[in-house]
DNA sequence: ATTATCTATAGATCTATAGATAATGC
DNA sequence: ATTATCTATAGATCTATAGATAATGC
């Protein structure tokens, strides 16, 4: 679903009943759309596979040809909005110095929080929706959610300040810096805009989280944003 | 779905196919019970009237004798999450002396927190739910929603900081402290206890939120702490 | 010939009602 | 007689497949 593919130069096929935009997206993209707008806002199992094929102005039936069925969508979704944070993962724990170790985590939630900020439709919210993580499909994804989790938790462990590693056991860290970060789809539900200096704050509540003193967050806040650049898609304005 | 109703003497009717047990609760708080974990667990629109029902051990049209479908059990459930802390908000905001504002905040989010935290089966996610947002029958308790968010936004109006007052404008402000006190279906969701500690903590992020100085924070603690007890249920150890 | 749709429909599932029935209470 | 269940089932909805068809590309 790359948010600016357009009609592929494809052979058409059969005209819909509602005929297509000239400027619309590639059917594939169209249905997927449709579903990731429905999902969110309606609900997974409360979305019917007519309601997608109405929203793109199609028949009940003909989404099957490009899809799986809703599962399959489903599935689609979860792995376009997964899987690009996890390849970044691994690039940050490398690409930051051994200095400032405080950096890769503020890095690392900077990145995500900018996805999560900028993917269609607040999709970020599927991973919550009792009736996605009870699909079957959802059990296919876990484990690279987990593995985000655990990165986060991992970035976490290194700078825990003593006060902290009292209270909080290492393997709930993970999960509540996962949380911070996704105060940024709670945003968007509310309607408010995702801005930079929110994604900053929110990076800033991680080390916080972890107990970092202020001094070192600002030092982590500047390396961070100089690493920035080299991992951030251009993100539309 | 009083947590503790037991069998009411009432007449007993035909058997069910699975034999009650003889310290059952009422029917009509069986059936909530195994809807609530469902709804919660699941999703709504996942759930079907026949998945309650087996899970009580009755058969799929038996819950319509006491409730009027999965929307009826909803309403249901929703009445009894919201009605409690809508009622607790009037008495709050006179109990409150006005020589610590921040009191008033600081009681309703304690308050809230125990509520959430005690609640069975993690009810209050029910209204983050989209399935369950975008039913009808939500549209009937959207207004007391609102109040109970408006009152929040109250309470923090009149004791925000010039500085968070010019930051965060007012018509957020009540969505952002029910959004922390939410923190508490959060914590549930990953297994977690919610302590007084906790409870504490969470009441404190919400003044914090309105940018109350930490000295503050601790009068209105103690203020609040001493009137919980006027308004405080009994909790189960 | 290939593609992307369409129409038609079978089968599964879900909801909700009507009417029967097995207990108890009076 | 009353209550809380049961059985049976009609009707709605949903999913997913088979096969037809209307366009374009070669």
């Amino acid at each position: 679903m790359s948010q600016y593919a357009l009609a592929t130069a494809t052979r058409p096929g059969r005209p819909r009943v509602v005929p297509r935009l000239a400027n619309a997206r590639a059917p594939r993209d169209e249905i997927l759309h449709a579903a990731a707008e429905l999902f969110v806002n309606r609900g997974f199992a409360a979305t019917s596979t007519r309601d997608i094929a109405e929203k793109v102005g199609i028949r009940q039936a003909s989404p099957y040809y490009h899809f799986a069925g809703k599962p399959g969508i489903l599935a689609e979704l979860l792995e376009l909005s997964v899987r690009p944070s996890l390849e970044k993962v691994e690039r940050i724990e490398l690409a930051c110095p051994a200095d400032v170790p405080e950096a890769a985590l503020d890095l690392l939630a900077l990145i995500d929080v900018e996805a999560l900020a900028t993917v269609p439709h607040n999709l970020g919210k599927l991973y919550r929706m009792p009736d996605v993580r009870s699909s079957e499909v959802f059990a296919e994804f876990q484990p690279a959610l987990q593995e985000l989790t655990a990165a986060y938790g991992r970035l976490g462990a290194d700078i825990v300040s003593s006060t902290v590693a009292a209270t909080v056991s290492m393997d709930q860290l993970g999960g509540l810096l996962v949380q911070a970060v996704e105060a940024v789809t709670r945003i968007r539900s509310r309607g408010g805009e995702v801005t930079s200096v929110q994604g900053r704050a929110i990076a800033a509540t991680c080390l916080r989280i972890c107990g970092v003193p202020e001094a070192r967050i600002v030092r982590a806040t500047v390396t961070a944003d100089g690493l920035l650049l080299r991992f951030a898609e251009e993100r539309p304005a």
